[in-house]
DNA sequence: ACCTCCCATCGACATCTGTCAATGGGTGTT
DNA sequence: AACACCCATTGACAGATGTCGATGGGAGGT
């Protein structure tokens, strides 16, 4: 389909687009999953027993050495991902599933025809 | 819950886990949205009249150069995120729903309990 | 032919990011 | 009290990333 020439270019279209503050929280939640060790944690936490899982539980799977691991935890923690539970001298982390819930919706709008 | 003592931690929990191959392209969908101007973008292209837009309706909007939106149309191609059309002088650029639909499904795994 | 316009690529630069070794703070055990 | 263990924080560093100005290559218009 060839467009409307001159005029076809150029117009402005600013209905029904994300402003600046939700593309940037958009955004932020994927950036959480935007590395391979990351996307790994989660699914190792989310196909533990009980949900949840401790560092030492991670960092072999992983592959990556114990302040790394505690790095990225920190960042999905951080990005709502996880959440972080204290007991006793180990820290377990489970998934929050909300979170990832409204990635997935987030996706939605961006498939609109 | 408290857990069973001594063993309660650290033991191997590899079943039903993301292979390194596709955390790897999980991470690599995220990364493509993981930053506000690109997921503007897509909301740009997708919200546009037709479904497309060329690169000058998008500078605008996104208060970008037009090299660095240029920059990132490249990396939502190459993620498959887009698809680009050369006509005439403007190139269109179209979002390929197959795709986040696929990145929408990937995000199923990580909400088991 | 020349000029204009759209856009991709290049070069450069500051910043962010992922990684590890070393350290330190709690917690439980002996 | 002393020790062992789990984990977060710090410091450091190589590499990736976002941004822009400048350049170049096609496609249309005059």
């Amino acid at each position: 389909m060839i467009p409307s020439d001159v005029a076809g270019c150029c117009s402005p279209l600013d209905g029904g687009v994300l402003d600046d503050e939700a593309a940037v929280r958009l955004a932020s939640m994927f950036k959480a999953l935007s590395d391979p060790a990351r996307v790994k944690l989660v699914s190792l936490i989310a196909a533990a027993a009980d949900g949840e899982a401790c560092v030492c539980d991670l960092t072999g799977p992983l592959g990556l050495s114990q302040p790394t691991v505690s790095h990225h935890l920190k960042l999905l923690t951080d990005a709502g991902v996880l959440i972080r539970q204290q007991r006793g001298r180990w820290a377990y982390y489970r998934v929050v599933p909300e979170t990832l819930a409204a990635t997935r919706r987030a996706l939605d709008p961006l498939l609109a025809v």
